[in-house]
Order: structure tokens, then C-alpha cells, then sequence
DNA sequence: ATTAATCTTGACCGTTCGGTCAGGTTTATT
DNA sequence: AATAAACCTGACCGAACGGTCAAGATTAAT
């Protein structure tokens, strides 16, 4: 057995309880009681292995951004806008399919201000958006998409993914209180690609 | 002095305290003392006019809802799809624009499964949505835009015009720590307006 | 086999939470 | 002027919070 295989594992264990708490909670309803009954260990041992509730928390938002990052990069896979957003586009939304409670994580968060992760947002979202703008700019100075402010686009983009995660539970009030099934799931991101790619002009 | 005037005017500041604190720290991280002081009253006061604190957030969501309801009306006022859906966009980002307490207590309660309002959003609203529904799909089948599905229309409406308020501290990370100007919300509305709208096939 | 390091945990602590209440003050009614 | 109704509030309560700690159990290193 590897050394520091226990801390490994419980680090694992209550990382992932915490991130089940703090989607269902929110930062200040989440309790570090609850928390360690998700993970099914005692209170006393997730101090141990995290001094406070906001350090847990940081990690589970450091979690959160680094899979965003990776994420993100499907941007740059392809030189065409048309194929680049729709990769992006994609991504974006099996994520937020495939992670829901992190989408909502990163949500609240943002919602409350961005206290923890304003120094994230300001330089690493910051600059990778700055770069992205350019691409962009790239394509609207050769006629390959239409004059728009790619800024604006990125927060479209943005809204529309994490919405079928972040506003799930509205959805599913609306859809015969049934979550949205694979199917369904499939056909709205069909139409995010379409409707924003044609919106801009990339299409037809 | 009218009669209840006492009453009418406390429950107002009370509620207007409510709306600051509770979109600033959560459901949960608000509390009654954040919001006596906000309201400049001892904090029994409080529970003199509002029993608990679940029936003071209660009462900020009705109001809530009630905003947005007198919003979504926007959407009937015009037959044609460019001028109903322009509308309706546009007054649903300028409520965001004028009111985006309103709507980041919208969303956290959404976020959080939507405990309290699930009734209101599987009758009331998946109601309002059945109608609209219906409009949108005579649109389309007289060819004003294309074939799409309507309720998806209406997330992506939703997720994009909402982001600009509930998404506004990060959207105010990545403009120099501004927040949009007004000439910068302009341009936004404005392209919102146009890349749906073309993106279903509205226009041109 | 012994020692050192790491891990585990029940019991406890000070603080803050939502909420209560008795008793006083102000306003409205007659 | 007298009475009733409405309003106000400091002091208080039990519960739950994040966090601590000492003492024991387990694992790793020698």
C-alpha cells in the first residue's frame, strides 16, 4: 500500500462528500456535521485532514476551476468558428450535464459576490478570455462570422451551458417534473449550436 | 394618516432590508439581526410583523414572482415573432438591469431545488410557458421561423437575459472591475436581441 | 521489538442563530 | 379623559454552529 494512501483516500472521500453538501446547501448551509455524515466519518476527523470549513470549501472550488480550464480548451481545438464553437459549446454542456452539483458550486459563488475567487476571475479567467476575444476578432476581420462584441458572445455562451444545470430543478417543474432525459438533453444541445452559431452568422 | 400606516411602512422597510441581505449572504447566511440593522429596527420588531424568518422570505419571492409575472405579460403585446420576442428580451434584461437583487434571490432559491416555490413554478409558470408555447409553434408553422423546440427557446431567453444580473460580479471581473455601463448594457441587449433572433431564423 | 509518526474520536467550548415574552409606549376610538 | 388596540424592545432561551483537544488506536520506520 502506497504511503499516505489513508490521507489520500479520506482527503478523496470527504472532498466528495463535500461537494454533494455544498451544491445541496450552499456555502453557509452546508455543515460540517452534515458533511461528515455524507462521508461517514466523524466531525473531529475532517478537521483533522481540513482546518476549516473555508479551506474545505477552497479546494472544492480549486477542483471545480481546474476541470473548467481543461474544459475551456476545446476552444482552441479547431481554426474554424464554426467547428470551434460547437466543440466548445458541447463541452460546455456535457459538463454541465455530467457535473451539476459543481456547476451550481461555482454559481452560488458567483452569485454571492465571488468573495473566495475574484483573483481566479481577474487574472486566469481574465486572460484566457482576452485571448479567446482575438480568435474571435480574427474571424469577424475576415468575414467568416458577423461584426459583433465577442465578449457579449462568451456570456451567452456561458449562460446558456450552465443553465440546464444551475436552473435544473425549474426545468424539471416544467418538463412533468421529470429531469431532462438524454434525448431531450441531446435536442437542446443541438439547438444551443445551432441557434448561437446561426445567430452569429456562422451558419448559412 | 391613513389607518395601518405604521404597518404599511414598516413592513416595507422591513422588506426592502429583506431583499438587500438576503441576495447579498443566501437564505441561510442571511440573518434576522443583518436585516434589523439593514432596516434600522430592533431586531423583535422584526418578528412582530413577519413571524419568522421563512415567512419574510416567503414574502420577498411572492413579490419577486409577482415582478416577473408583470414582465412576462411583454410577450403577448405583439403578434409578430420579431416584435414579441424583441419585447419580451428586452424587458426582461432591463428588470435584470434595474433589479438584479431580485433576481440573484430568484436564482439561489432556484439553485438551492426551489424548496419553497416548486408549486408556484409547476403551476403557475409551466402554465404561463403551455401558452407561449402554443404561440411559438403557430410561428412555425407559418413559416415565420423556423422548426425548433419552443420550450428550449425559452431556457436559453431565460438563462441569457437572467446572467447579466445573477452572473454580474464575475461579468464585472472581466471588464476592469466595472460594471457594464449603461452604453456597454445597451450594446449587450442589443446583440442578445439579434443573435436570437436571427439564430432562429426571424430575420433576413 | 521498540519507537515515532500518523490517524481517530467523544466530549467539550464559546459564539451566534431564530425565536419568545413581559412590560412599557404610542396611537386610535369613544 | 378614559379605554382599547396596536406597536415597541431589552433581555432572555434552547439549539446548533465551527472548531479544539487530550487520550487512545493504528500504521510505518528502525
Amino acid at each position: 500500500m502506497r504511503k499516505n494512501q489513508i490521507r489520500i483516500n479520506n482527503e478523496r472521500r470527504i472532498l466528495a462528500a463535500a461537494v454533494k453538501i455544498f451544491a445541496g446547501y450552499g456555502y453557509q448551509g452546508a455543515t460540517m456535521r452534515k458533511i461528515a455524515e455524507e462521508a461517514g466519518l466523524p466531525k473531529a476527523n475532517l478537521h483533522y485532514y481540513f482546518q476549516t470549513k473555508e479551506q474545505l470549501y477552497r479546494q472544492v472550488l480549486d477542483g471545480i476551476f481546474k476541470d473548467w480550464l481543461a474544459a475551456a480548451n476545446t476552444f482552441d481545438e479547431c481554426e474554424e468558428p464554426v467547428e470551434a464553437l460547437r466543440g466548445y459549446i458541447e463541452t460546455k454542456m456535457d459538463l454541465s450535464r455530467k457535473r451539476p452539483l459543481e456547476s451550481r458550486i461555482w454559481a452560488e459563488e458567483i452569485l454571492r459576490g465571488a468573495p473566495l475567487i475574484q483573483d481566479q476571475l481577474e487574472q486566469t479567467l481574465a486572460a484566457w478570455l482576452d485571448t479567446r476575444v482575438k480568435r474571435i476578432t480574427d474571424w469577424i476581420n475576415t468575414g467568416t462570422i458577423q461584426a459583433l462584441n465577442p465578449r457579449i458572445l462568451m456570456y451567452m455562451i456561458w449562460a446558456v451551458t450552465q443553465h440546464f444545470a444551475d436552473f435544473e430543478s425549474q426545468i424539471r417543474a416544467l418538463n412533468q417534473q421529470q429531469n431532462l432525459s438524454d434525448e431531450q438533453f441531446a435536442e437542446a444541445k443541438q439547438q444551443v449550436v445551432q441557434t448561437i452559431l446561426k445567430g452569429i452568422g456562422a451558419l448559412e
